[in-house]
DNA sequence: CTGAAAGCGCTTACAG
DNA sequence: CTGAAAGCGCTTACAG
């Protein structure tokens, strides 16, 4: 492989201008000669145009940014497969920023954003954005020129485009569900104060104990991080203490894999003892022993909608949130 | 926030020219007054520098892209997450491809990698490299302008530096401990005709068997690809098949984890009546039940040294290997 | 339908 | 230590 061919090797081998072989990179209308000629020559030469030439000759690159939360966590891993693979096909690159729930991380973010003239960015990292840097973000970055998509938190009242689950409806039914098939009481685990997802999907707990009457008792509400060890360790304290509970409604599959790990150590049954309702429907969900009842996810149906937003012209759509309604999957454990 | 500042704005509210200002950027000598006044000037206009006018012009965008084998699967989220923080604090950013086990992408990629002018590839897809599209990417990549590195499959004999696990050695060590403790026989799980990393760990099986003067029996020797899905089913059907044996040694902790949902659906007791050991060690492992034997990973030592070869000179190391002893890490499933 | 030319926003010899 | 100027490789009015 000789040298690096650019579009000036290209449009002497084809005898025409560069402007011609530009036109029929981009598919304007050309003569079928001169197409027929570049394309021969675009192909012998094995041209590739420059990426950043052309991103800095139209102002933008080709480019999303996907902040995610945390990719070790299954969902949004498997938000971030379906994203790539939905922009992929449309002709965007993916980059990607882990955040790790570092807030620290989402400030130098915003802070070299405008450096890479991106075509926009979309934000799923709902369960560590907080009141605080929400407003922060949206301030920095509302106001640019690229496209902004929020996944798992609806800021669709800041002017930011969103798509997000019925969380709070999602939970209500599940516990709802639990009080029904095992009765009180109920814990819940993983309210992450501060947490804007967090607090959606405990209010779907909350709804559900104030409509039957029934008071909150703290000591059943367990503040956790959506990991494995979280789960394990509240679950594993609260059988320490001699805490009472028929059921634990998880905030995350890993919470509740957690806990099931932990009813396991204390000896106790799953369903009959403690029955256990997660939410994300993470892949081990379905091999857990035993299986997990959960909520699903849909990221392909995200991607779509985010790859299809990135295409249009900056501003185009209206800044309201799109709603999705979770299947409730149930397993074995309740 | 007024339009974008250029370079020339700051230069000229600075009262310098514009190399002064790209030199004040990029650290080079400056009076200290002009830099005082380049860097104030900088900061009243919020000024971040276009990457793309500066990749182009420098020949080489600030980028490096790592293509995944699958990125829901435990040990790519890891070392991903890895490599995206330790490229970050260098100033790259990653550009991010899942191949999702598609020999396709693999070949989209590469029929465009020239176009971005990036920094450097990474390969970590040891799980889907055949020897066809090895050789493939060896040819298509080698002599690009770039730096390329594999994780998880030795590609030093074809010149790409490498960086690997002793997966022969750590299987060898494992399904030894499986015999002495548990004797015969053994299921392999994973065997994955085809693939380089199937093989390697594959080999360490065999191996132990060979010294013990032990004959393969091939209806214990399971193909089936990494996820739980294929750990289930293949194990089910050796069970309903009414196969015997007293452990299972498999490729990959998922694999692992779907085997040991097999068994429990069978009223196995695990490691009493069938031991499992997996390889990869991802966070549900330690969750199980029971918690997974398993060969640990180096995310973070991967990292740093793609972050460091990725900064100097392209073609400044030696295509050697660096191999990596996998930690051998006991829990209670053998 | 096509070409000559300007210009996107930087960096870097070159000269002083 | 600093500036004027060329040029990285494209795209796009503009004119024909």
């Amino acid at each position: 492989m000789k040298a690096k061919a650019g579009i000036l090797e290209v449009a002497r081998r084809a005898g025409v201008s560069t402007a011609s072989v530009s036109r029929v990179l981009s598919g304007q209308t050309v003569r079928e000669a001169t197409q027929a000629r570049v394309l021969a020559a675009i192909a012998d030469l094995g041209y590739q145009p420059n990426q950043m030439a052309q991103g800095l000759r139209r102002g933008r690159s080709a480019t999303v940014a996907l902040l995610v939360g945390d990719i070790e966590q299954g969902v949004y891993a498997s938000l971030t497969k379906e994203i790539q693979a939905a922009l992929e096909a449309v002709g965007l690159e993916l980059l990607l920023y882990n955040l790790g729930h570092s807030q620290e991380r989402l400030k130098q973010f915003l802070a070299r954003v405008d450096s890479m003239r991106l075509q926009g960015v979309v934000i799923a990292a709902s369960d560590m954005l907080t009141d605080d840097n929400i407003r922060m973000l949206v301030e920095k970055v509302n106001h640019h020129d690229l496209h902004v998509l929020s996944v798992g938190l609806s800021l669709d009242q800041f002017g930011i485009a969103s798509i997000n689950y019925d969380d709070r409806e999602s939970v209500a039914r599940s516990v709802r569900f639990l009080l029904d098939t095992y009765g009180w009481p109920i814990a819940y685990l993983g309210r992450i104060e501060g947490s804007a997802s967090g607090t959606q999907r405990f209010s779907g707990y909350e709804q559900v104990l104030a409509d039957e009457g029934i008071a909150i008792d703290r000591r059943l509400v367990w503040d956790a991080a959506y990991r494995y060890r979280a789960g394990f360790e509240s679950t594993d304290r609260a059988l320490r203490d001699g805490l009472l509970f028929r059921s634990i409604q998880a905030g995350s599959d890993e919470l509740a894999l957690g806990a099931i790990a932990a009813l396991h150590s204390h000896g106790k049954r799953i369903p009959e003892d403690v029955a256990v309702v997660g939410i994300g429907n993470v892949e081990p969900s379905a091999y857990s022993h035993p299986t997990l009842t959960t909520h699903g996810v849909y990221p392909d149906r995200i991607a779509k909608i985010i790859a299809k937003r990135m295409q249009g012209a900056i501003g185009a759509h209206a800044p309201e949130t799109v709603i999705l309604e979770r299947p409730f999957i149930q397993r074995a454990s309740a």
